[in-house]
DNA sequence: CGTCAAATTGACAGGATTCAAACCCTGTGG
DNA sequence: CCACAGGGTTTGAATCCTGTCAATTTGACG
């Protein structure tokens, strides 16, 4: 979360074009670190896709807490909205290239917009199975393996995100997330290179644990 | 849940039709406590509106356990899925009469099915916020705000599902359930006439509780 | 009245949160 | 090049809460 003076600062730069696999070339905003891509109660105009980043989906209540409902990488889309208005924020995490795609006019959903939505919902059905009960170990386990595998199953996974964001994801405390990764080093299964640098030395424990 | 054969003995079987509001009869299917209105993996052909009684959404997990996504009220409509199969089970909680709306053919989407979806993805997200974080204290007095707004702000409440069922939703265990709630019958918030029909006396309490 | 399932209550242990302190990393300025 | 400051992260100790196991109570029904 950021003020309005730096939000405008870092909002929606446009940035040179950059080839795609796809034949025409699209035009891609630059998004600075906790820059709001859009927020809660703003009006869905389009899908975004992730260049090169990682975004944070995320709503507030009334407490002040905050409940990030979705993670999202490099390739993938995010942004859909069955309602004509977002009922959540998007942030980059990171230095982000976003390139948009329209929203079609009126209620109709084409193919795209359908694939998006069932892969949302099927990721929020996951992730509330995860949250709802489980050890704070099943919970960073299932947090891992899936980023590893949406990073492509290498065996060093790069967080773009803080422990807060983690623990705001998972609903643990900054404290817990460090423990219970600290635990999974300790147990031989993790080995830390930095706080943002993991690497999985043993994928089968680890699958294990998180089912 | 329920074996092979009570199902077939329960499940849709066909009832006198009853008058609604609307100016056409439907037919009634009636649904025994326990009994599967569809399951997981299913092919997906129609909503459902509850005429009477209540029914509960949930999926299983690999190791057993079971999470409810939703409880469904009197006059409210059920079974939306993006895709073409269930990925929930439904069974009824009480004695419960459906009528069924035929989900149009094709991928088309009209303005009630976007409706029902749009309800359920909210409800959705509500349910995560509350599973996510929050004591048990916050997790059962949003859980009977929920279902006493739903049930039209009589002060009295008729629960129709059993503690394992509220367990199973919240994410806690029946005893956590049942000391939570004696313990808000203690602080002169609730008043239990029995099990299954509880009385909110601090309404104003309770609603703070629940943020 | 007896039986059975559901719900309540109690005791206890284990795990997560809270509060606090130490540590690490990165960028800045001398 | 090094010292330093600041934020993010890790670790520690105490407390509180929830899950587990067990016993008891309640309510529905034959």
């Amino acid at each position: 979360m950021q003020t309005a003076a730096s939000i405008t600062m870092n909002s929606r730069i446009s940035a040179p074009p950059r080839a795609r696999n796809q034949a025409h070339i699209r035009p891609v905003t630059v998004h600075a670190p906790d820059c709001v891509i859009y927020a809660q109660g703003e009006r869905a105009r389009s899908l975004y896709q992730i260049e090169y980043g990682a975004v944070r989906i995320y709503r507030l209540l009334t407490d002040g807490r905050r409940q990030i409902v979705a993670f999202h990488l490099v390739g993938e889309t995010f942004g859909f909205e069955i309602s004509e208005t977002h009922s959540f924020y998007a942030e980059a995490m990171v230095n982000s290239g976003l390139t948009s795609i329209e929203r079609p006019a009126g209620g109709q959903l084409n193919d795209r917009l359908v694939g998006v939505a069932l892969k949302a919902m099927v990721r929020a059905q996951e992730h509330l199975l995860v949250v709802g009960r489980q050890s704070s170990l099943e919970k960073i386990a299932v947090f891992l393996m899936d980023l590893a595998d949406r990073q492509g199953s290498t065996d060093v996974i790069d967080l773009p995100m803080s422990r807060v964001d983690i623990g705001d994801y998972l609903g643990l405390t900054i404290e817990t997330v460090s423990r219970t990764i600290s635990k999974l080093r300790d147990m031989g299964i993790l080995k830390l290179h930095n706080a943002r640098s993991i690497e999985i030395l043993k994928q089968e424990r680890l699958r294990l644990m998180s089912n």
